[in-house]
DNA sequence: TCAAACAAGTTTGCAGTATAAACTAGTCTG
DNA sequence: CAGACTAGTTTATACTGCAAACTTGTTTGA
């Protein structure tokens, strides 16, 4: 119940997943400069998201140069959402939790 | 600006500062029980609070029983409280980072 | 009375992880 | 063709969460 995927916890990636969730693709680069990440650092957290099946990555060749994309999966925008809300759980634990004397 | 902080960012430690927030103190027990921690597990996070200034640790004996009280500090409150609002930010970020094309 | 069980934590060992630095594979430039 | 650049990936290290084992002392029971 307030149990949190450690997967997306991990703030970089809480970070890359909400960056995600708000585009349709971002290709490396520009995740690399918006979250000012080293390049393998970005590229560990990727493939940890790939993994989980929480992204999907694209690669492709724009003529020459080689060009990847990652998307959020179905899987991977239902788990952000659901983590929020374990969040928003975690958050209340204030008011409903009293000692007994 | 998004930079968590890691010593509250933990799971079970986040659930334990919401806790604490939510009364004076409470004892090495009741948060056991309440987050269902080992309690090797739960000894060695609220060092990590303690050494961090986020919780006041108080034992005395009652009789001749040990007994360990905790409680947050006013900066483990202002911290608590400033964790929340990175977070709120972290979640607003999806509306604000658009892929420029 | 002294061994066994219990209470309340603490210490230890291990397995997993985030990160930057070093590396790779290929392309462009002078 | 040498050197710089692009776009990542792999490697090495230092850290960390967790449960199991341990510690210190108290109570219970035969």
């Amino acid at each position: 119940m307030t149990d949190l995927d450690r997967i997306i916890h991990e703030p970089v990636r809480l970070r890359i997943m909400m960056v995600l969730s708000g585009v349709d693709l971002a290709d490396f680069k520009f995740l690399l400069s918006t979250l000012s990440l080293t390049k393998g650092n970005l590229s560990s957290h990727m493939e940890k998201l790939e993994r989980a099946g929480y992204v999907e990555v694209r690669k492709v060749f724009n003529g020459k140069i080689p060009h990847t994309d990652y998307g959020l999966t179905k899987a991977g925008r239902r788990a952000l959402t659901k983590h929020w809300l374990t969040l928003d759980k975690i958050r209340a634990l204030d008011a409903t939790t009293r000692k007994p004397d």
